[in-house]
DNA sequence: GTCAACGTTTGG
DNA sequence: CCAAACGTTGAC
């Protein structure tokens, strides 16, 4: 087992943890494979490594690191101003594994590409300017390190077809032609841990990959998409063409460096993260946009997270419809700790579900569409105070009392606590199409879920006049949070519930799509008594006052 | 010296 | 190719 060791140039020197990441803050989970494996919790101990929940989102420099060219350490606390302190850091290349001052290289920093995750990490000028790229790394001087493995090859190999395109010019390959399809394949793997493949645990690569390569790490999959299909594109959005080149992503439009970019592949949200990562290359407008990259910046759809959450950047994860959930999806999902997590058509199980629930305190988005409820009945043993959105659609096997432990508080409120607060207190979107919910669930919905503005009960076909009755009663808490209702496809509901909309001050959004007893001349006196024009007595939707929609087929 | 755990190697 | 093992580094 020799690892690196002397100082030759380029010895790599092992990071360790920055103390001050949430990570590193916190307590071992006790329950992770790493934990157990722990003498303090029972086990044998050969494993030593990290407890899961406690991998350092940052790992520094040791404080024993010298700069390679002077000698010295890092000297960035003697003086002001960014640019100063920069170039009296040091900086670790991800490259050659050199350590040095920048302020010693005298190259500037022009060359440079800077990763802004790691810190004290860049790609040095030097190996910028001979060309150098990870996939050298093995063969220079350093020599100490293993030649990158089977998956880099890959990377590179596509790499170096992209280098080829962009001689060749535009317009981009058509998706057919390349990447080869395997090597496509696994690239997209390894955006997030494979669909279905057998456990994997992607700790010591991903933590290497983490330090070597994070800085192209959140585009990788960019490289290998030769012309993604595009979705949305929102009236404040931008929408801007960029090439990728290596680990560079060069965008040609655009600068602020707030935003962000979300990268879509095949359809799909693969992620998001800082545009900030781009920028950290080198601008170059003037790309040919050879494989073009389309890149949306959606500062509307995604406020950018708080920067110690920036580690991971991924805001959104979308699992929906994988086979199976795996470990190592699920050790990927914590470390990224997403604000939305889309888990819909899965067989995640039960216990997956509440190992992760129970670590990620900060979702505000949870997609369960079509999980059964065997799964879904993790929900019941957490509670979820930054939960807003709740997709439970087309569960299998609810019944009323599922449901009633789902919404009920918690039986072990602590004697303290003034008033017990159902688990979904800040839910304010609940979407329940296709259950089979009845009224006696609906009064807990009421009950607990104060915040409700968006409520789905398309499909629900108990769902009739009475429960619309119970939503909108003087009593219900939802009578002033409700926005939106869909109640299309639930045929019980007649023409009877419409004047029982008009209790809600808000609600601007109705959908009784597909609903065989509402009438669309009732939908249409509906809207006539709620003051003119009256719209035409056929043919959705009907517009009524105020911005309001009543969306009824004819 | 002890403890934690990084990054590499090994074995299935 | 991945999970397990382990030598060694780094903090204290």
């Amino acid at each position: 087992m020799s690892s690196s060791k002397g100082a030759g140039a380029g010895s790599r020197r092992r990071r360790t943890r920055c103390r001050k990441c949430k990570a590193c803050q916190r307590t071992e989970c006790g329950e992770c494979h790493f934990c157990k494996d722990m003498k303090k919790f029972g086990g044998p101990g050969r494993m030593k490594q990290s407890c899961l929940m406690r991998q350092c989102t940052a790992p520094v420099l040791p404080h024993t690191a010298v700069c390679l060219l002077c000698g010295e350490a890092g000297k960035e606390d003697t003086v002001e101003g960014e640019e100063e302190k920069f170039n009296l850091s040091l900086m670790e290349c991800s490259i050659c594994n050199e350590i040095v001052h920048p302020a010693c290289l005298k190259m500037g920093k022009a060359e440079a590409v800077i990763n802004n995750e790691i810190p004290n990490c860049w790609e040095c000028p030097k190996c910028k300017r001979e060309g150098k790229s990870n996939k050298d790394s093995g063969g220079d001087g350093a020599g100490k390190r293993r030649a990158d493995n089977g998956e880099d090859g890959v990377r590179w190999k596509l790499t170096d077809e992209l280098a080829q395109h962009k001689k060749k010019l535009l317009p981009a390959p058509p998706p057919t032609e390349e990447p080869p399809a395997s090597a496509h394949k696994r690239k997209k793997e390894k955006e997030l841990p494979p669909p279905d493949t057998g456990p994997k645990k992607k700790l010591k690569g991903g933590r290497e990959k983490h330090l070597k390569k994070a800085s192209e790490q959140p585009l990788e999959g960019n490289k290998l998409q030769p012309l993604p299909s595009w979705g949305r594109v929102g009236s404040g959005d931008l929408e801007v063409k960029g090439s990728i080149s290596h680990s560079t992503i060069h965008l040609s439009q655009i600068g602020p460096s707030d935003l962000e970019v979300e990268a879509v592949l095949d359809g799909m949200t693969a992620g998001t993260f800082p545009v900030l990562i781009a920028l950290g290359h080198r601008w170059d407008a003037g790309t040919a946009t050879v494989l073009t990259v389309v890149v949306v910046l959606s500062k509307f759809l995604h406020p950018r997270p708080p920067r110690c959450c920036d580690k991971r950047l991924w805001t959104r994860i979308d699992l929906s419809r994988r086979k199976s959930i795996t470990p190592s999806m699920l050790s990927g999902i914590i470390r990224r700790q997403p604000a939305s997590l889309d888990l819909s058509w899965t067989n995640i199980s039960k216990k997956q579900l509440m190992w992760l629930i129970n670590r990620l305190q900060g979702l505000r988005e949870l997609v369960l569409t079509g999980c059964s409820w065997c799964s879904v009945s993790a929900l019941s043993t957490a509670s979820f105070p930054s939960l807003r959105l709740l997709d439970l659609r087309w569960i299998e096997d609810v019944k009323d009392s599922h449901l009633r432990e789902l919404l009920l508080p918690p039986t072990d409120s602590k004697p303290g606590q003034t008033e017990s607060r159902g688990r979904l207190q800040n839910v304010s979107e609940l979407r329940l199409s296709g259950l089979d919910i009845t009224d006696s669930s609906l009064r807990l919905v009421v009950r607990h879920t104060p915040q409700l503005a968006k409520l789905d009960l398309s499909h629900c076909n108990h769902v009739g006049d009475q429960s619309v009755n119970l939503l909108t009663a003087a009593n219900s808490p939802l009578r002033d949070s409700l926005a939106e209702i869909n109640l299309s496809g639930c045929n019980r509901l007649t023409d009877q519930c419409l004047p029982l909309f008009r209790r809600c001050p808000r609600l601007s959004r109705i959908d009784l799509r597909s609903c065989r007893h509402v009438t669309p001349e009732g939908c249409a006196r509906f809207c006539e008594d709620s003051g003119p024009p009256a719209p035409p007595p056929a043919g959705p939707p009907f517009r009524c006052p105020e911005e309001k929609l009543l969306i009824k087929d004819s």
